[in-house]
DNA sequence: AATGAATGAGAGTTCATTCAT
DNA sequence: AATGAATGAACTCTCATTCAT
């Protein structure tokens, strides 16, 4: 049971009444986001952050102190983003595999359709190694997906959709890793990357509905 | 001046009587690939470069006429570096499962004592979304990866070491996508990632002998 | 927020009932000479004047045109404040000696207690040789010291206090330039600087009461 | 004996042979003395100190690795400029009145035909007071100053060329003030502040002959 | 083969000032 | 009377690159 189609429309975060710079804040950490996206941070400007949010560069130290303080904001920026899509519009009372399907094709298809996620998703974890707060952040979103994921999984067990014996700790991780992995990949060869098969073998391997080899 | 993290006596596998130039040249490339493990692609530095490896700016200019092609050569030391360890003292004649155990494993001893090594892959993998010459070589080192992973998984199909079902082309996908994805994980939780009861899932999946779940 | 090193009392002399926005100009200007004390004109930043007077730039600039305009209001304020404390409360009918050494008296008070004046003088000095409009005043202020003072020695060669042969032209001149210059010391070597001695020195220089050379 | 006898032979600072890129770093600290003296710190850019000596700014950072350096040898040059002006040309043998008028017309010398080294010693006096490491140097040369001239008067007082009860120490801070402060006041009324007649004066306090005032 | 000296082209950041409200 | 937001212009400092030696 493929179908993982989650309607789109409903994503949008920032309530209408902001406080009156919040908008403007968000704008150029958008800005930002975009041009980390297209050039990586290596070849983050302020200034053409700042133009491409229509203002100048000392606008931009106006909301934010220093370029750091930036970056921070797009962390923060990147993470809801990703959080959001996750758990939002959630159908009620799916089966744990149904939901874990709809969850991993959510990835997919942004990773199809919104690929500038996971590259500066790539980029900020390539900072988490040297930035601690950073990596806090990351850590303590990560954590939370887990918590999703292993829920959803104890639940399959549970109702007997999954495998007796699955690890559910080790499950999540390598579902964890995997999706971290085929984003990364999909950067080098996406016709690999989300090849439908791949889906197929998961939904093996946690169902074990197979056929077994034999010695 | 930390030490280039991986052993000199490795890595000159071919040659052993080098051009002149030879020697300074990988001396420089080394030293880039630790700044770059150290502080990314950011955070490098032609200068630090240099006076890691002891010389000047200039001189470095003198051996690489522009930091792209340093860091090209880092790009290709790097991968070398992969394919060396990969392949470099092979038992023959293991059978399929241990011998994909045993290359699994190899990773994971790495992510453990030469994190290096990934950090900067990632900081590569970053680059060759925008980089075509860098993604071309990527991609060749995963092509050869991927073949090297897809024989022994055919080989264990056929021997009924694993699944008779299983998808060989979709396993690969996963194995390679599972391998980055702990390699990006390992940076923000070693422990998790480097937990053995992921291994132990990985093979429950590829052979099938475990308890299915029943209906 | 170091209150300004000066009682707030002596300041307001003439003006009992100052115009509506009066007060805030004085404040800003108050602020404003604390921070060149602090920092010297090179440090003097129309935001740190503004937020330690308790308002914004913008309202700062509701009140001076520019900062040259508000530095003349420091200017004035500091000359001010050096003319008030010399004459104010001037005991009647001291004999000429005893008024002088009052006066330096003060001058070494101030240099001991009140040094900022000193510091902010010197920034101004160091101002006046590119600055004609504090050039200028500056210099009218002066003249009137010394107009004050030649007096004094005046009436004191007369009262046969001083020597006979005292120039008092060149002793004003030297009156001045030992005040000046001692202010500058006092910034390196207050010890030295305030050595009562000095004043003893002065005292047999313009008496010329003493032992005499012979030869 | 006077035995102030300093040999300054060594103070010729530029040897023929200056390591190569001495003497551009002495071209950079000769522009910004000269643009200090013009504009004072507030005015200094290191633009302008570079393209005064003829290169860019990238090469004074070359040179100076901030700005803070190259004041530093600013400092450093000024103080050096003083000190070796004071002592160079010195007639042997003179009588210790002789030699003071010598030392003190020098100063004069100097305020009227270099006017620009006592701009940029006020300037760094008024920096002396919030940065220590200049306030060191500045105290060491003013120390050096002293002994040279309380050496003098000692001398002078020992040969009766000075009044008997001249308070040396005293007499020494008080021409250090003087000199100072008439470089002050030389900045606003250079008439005034070289009246000769102020020498006059000076000479008639140091040996006490004159007319005494009667009572 | 190697370097000291020099630089053009920017980078991030600062600051006095303006203006609509 | 007071301010939040915005900016132009400038500032110090950096960096990959060049070149004569």
């Amino acid at each position: 049971m493929p179908a993982s189609a989650v309607p789109k429309a409903d994503l949008t975060p920032s309530i209408s009444h902001t406080p009156h710079g919040e908008e403007k804040r968000e704008e150029l950490v958008r800005a930002a986001f975009d041009l980390i996206a297209e050039r990586g941070f290596e070849g983050l400007r302020t200034r053409d952050v700042a133009s491409r949010a229509g203002v100048t560069v000392a606008t931009l130290h106006y909301y934010f102190h220093t370029k750091e303080h930036l970056i921070r904001g797009v962390m923060a920026f990147t993470v809801e983003k990703f959080r959001t899509r996750l758990v939002d519009p959630r159908p009620a009372d799916l089966d744990p595999l149904a939901e874990l399907l709809r969850i991993l094709g959510v990835r997919g298809q942004q990773r199809r359709q919104a690929p500038e996620i996971f590259r500066v998703l790539l980029e900020l974890t390539t900072r988490a190694s040297r930035d601690p707060a950073i990596k806090a952040i990351m850590r303590e979103s990560d954590s939370q997906w887990r918590q999703n994921i292993s829920e959803i999984l104890r639940a399959g067990v549970e109702k007997r959709v999954f495998r007796a014996d699955l690890d559910v700790a080790a499950a999540t991780t390598i579902l964890g890793a995997l999706s971290r992995g085929r984003s990364m990949l999909s950067m080098l060869r996406p016709d690999i990357s989300e090849d439908e098969h791949v889906d197929t073998e998961v939904e093996r391997w946690l169902t074990g509905r197979h056929k077994a080899a034999r010695r």
